[in-house]
DNA sequence: CAGAATCCCATACGATACTG
DNA sequence: CAGTATCGTATGGGATTCTG
C-alpha cells in the first residue's frame, strides 16, 4: 500500500521520526506547507493558470504575497512560469512534474481538512 | 484509486478549487501547516510521547512553541493530553482518531519532501 | 494585465528565566 | 519533569501606490 510505503521510507530516512533541525527538508517543507504555497499548489493541479486565475482562486491572497510565493515555488521547481511577450502581458503558471507529484500528495491533505474542519472547530471555540 | 478520489471530493466541494476566504478549513489548514504542527504530528505517529520526547524529536521546537503548538492541537481534537498526577509530573501525548486519519495524510508528505529536497535546493540557491 | 516597490503591522517564533 | 511568564525580534503578510 502507498502509505506504508512511505511510512517505511520516513522511517528510513530518520529513525528518530522527524527532520534534523539543519535539514534541507525544513525549508522545502516551510514553503510547501506556507500559508499560500499549499493553496496555490492545489489550485494549479485544475491546470495551467494566469496570474489572475490565481488571485482569484486563491481568495485573500495580496499581490505581494502571490508573487512572492509563486517565486518561491517556481526557485524550486514545482511551478513553471511561461511569459509570453504580448501586450498586455500574458503569464501562465502551471506545475511542473516535480511539482505535480508534491500537489499529489497535497489534494489529500486539503480535501480531508475540508471535510472535517466544520466538527474539528466546533470542539474548541471557532477562533485561533 | 485513493487519490483521485479525494481529487473528486475537493472538486465536488470547492468548484473553484480552492477554500473561500473565511472558510473555517482555512483556519485548520493553518493549524495543520503550522510550521511545528506538521512535526508534531507526525512525530506522534510513532505512539504516545512525552513533552521531552518531543522537544527531543521536533528538534528545534523551543518550549514556548511546543506547548503552543500542542494546545492548538489539542483544542481541535488531533491530540489528546494525558496528564498523570504524579512526582515528578508526566504528561504523555498521543493522536486521537482524527489525529491518525490526518497524520496518515501528513507522512507521505514529510516523506517525499525528505526524498527530494536536496535536489529541489539545489535548483534554487540554498537559501529563504 | 502582471507585476514591483514601499510602508507598516500583527504575530509567529525564539531565548531566557522562573515554578509546582 | 513539564511546563508558564516575559521579553524581544524576525518576518509573514496586507494595503497602497506605481509601472511597462
Amino acid at each position: 500500500m502507498l502509505v506504508s510505503r512511505h511510512v517505511t521510507a520516513l522511517r528510513d530516512q530518520f529513525p528518530d521520526g522527524v527532520f534534523p533541525a539543519a535539514c534541507p527538508s525544513r525549508v522545502v517543507l516551510d514553503h510547501v506547507t506556507s500559508k499560500w504555497g499549499v493553496l496555490i499548489l492545489v489550485s494549479l493541479t485544475d491546470g495551467p493558470q494566469r496570474w489572475s486565475d490565481l488571485r482569484r482562486r486563491a481568495q485573500g491572497v495580496s499581490e505581494k504575497m502571490l508573487a512572492q510565493t509563486l517565486r518561491t515555488l517556481e526557485r524550486d521547481g514545482f511551478v513553471h512560469r511561461d511569459a509570453q511577450p504580448v501586450i498586455p502581458p500574458r503569464v501562465d503558471y502551471s506545475l511542473t512534474d516535480r511539482g505535480e507529484e508534491l500537489a499529489a500528495l497535497l489534494v489529500p491533505l486539503l480535501s480531508w481538512v475540508a471535510a472535517h474542519a466544520e466538527e474539528v472547530l466546533e470542539s474548541s471555540d471557532e477562533s485561533r
